[in-house]
DNA sequence: CGAGTTTGACCCGCGC
DNA sequence: GCGCGGGTCAAACTCG
């Protein structure tokens, strides 16, 4: 189980980062951690790329290894920020699978939610793209510290899971960033969190680095080398 | 008292 | 048209 489509992300013990620009021009990102060990590659696909990601599918997860699950990860591709600090202290020896994709375009009906509540089918509609991030990850606990100041909204409980469903809002001021948070109904000591939207401001808790690639003008975050072929430039 | 959580009601799209 | 299911709202409640 690792694929999100066709669209290669691969890593490598590091869950890092390989991204554009947060925040309109990026600036820092991530928080705390150690584990600067590099060798990381997650193309989270490229902002440009022409090829239209599939509906998303929680059932979609690229594995992630789980022998050095780093406590602190920032994702941001495209449009899109999501800052995911784990305390590993609250994890029990975390599994994490993610999943990327872009929501606002359909085939087959993906509903994304309408401001007024319900949901809509994206047909044809023109709507701005955001881009949703899953991440399944084995964990005692639903909430985990990624950073950010979350506050819920909802609850529901989910046809076919015993597990109940619950939603969240980005507690900063101006920022619409939403985030689901449910149980694995196959595998309940494994948590399924679902981010949508784009941060619009940094993480309370970024005190992290970010670097430029001139080349590529990807930010490289959490100690995530350069690749060799982007530098000299 | 303000911020966050809970939870029932409501809205909306979809399938039959 | 109706029921179902997912997502959101908002009043009541809890907590620091």
């Amino acid at each position: 189980m690792a694929a999100v489509g066709s669209r290669p992300l691969h890593y490598s013990r590091n869950f890092m980062a390989h991204y554009n620009p947060p925040y309109g021009q990026g600036s820092g990102s991530g928080s705390d951690s150690g584990s600067a060990s590099a060798n990381c590659s997650v193309p989270l696909g490229d902002a440009d790329q022409s090829d239209q990601p599939p509906p998303f599918d929680l059932s979609e997860y690229i594995m992630i290894e789980p022998t050095n699950f780093i406590p602190s990860t920032s994702l941001v591709h495209g449009t899109s920020a999501v800052n995911v600090s784990l305390v590993q202290g609250s994890m029990n020896a975390p599994q994490m699978e993610s999943a990327v994709f872009q929501a606002g375009q359909s085939s087959a009906g993906t509903n994304v939610p309408t401001s007024s509540g319900g949901t809509s089918t994206v047909a044809g509609l023109e709507r701005p793209r955001t881009e949703r991030i899953a991440f399944r990850m084995q964990s005692e606990v639903e909430i985990v510290d990624d950073g950010f100041k979350w506050r819920k909204y909802g609850k529901k409980a989910v046809k076919n899971s015993p597990n109940p469903r619950n939603y969240y809002r980005c507690s900063t001021e101006g920022c619409s960033v939403k985030k689901r948070v449910e149980r694995d109904k196959d595998d309940p000591s494994y948590v399924i969190t679902t981010y949508e939207g784009v941060h619009n401001h940094v993480s309370p808790s970024m005190v992290y680095y970010a670097s430029q690639d001139t080349a590529s003008g990807r930010y490289y975050v959490a100690g995530v080398h350069i690749p060799p072929s982007s530098q000299g430039n």
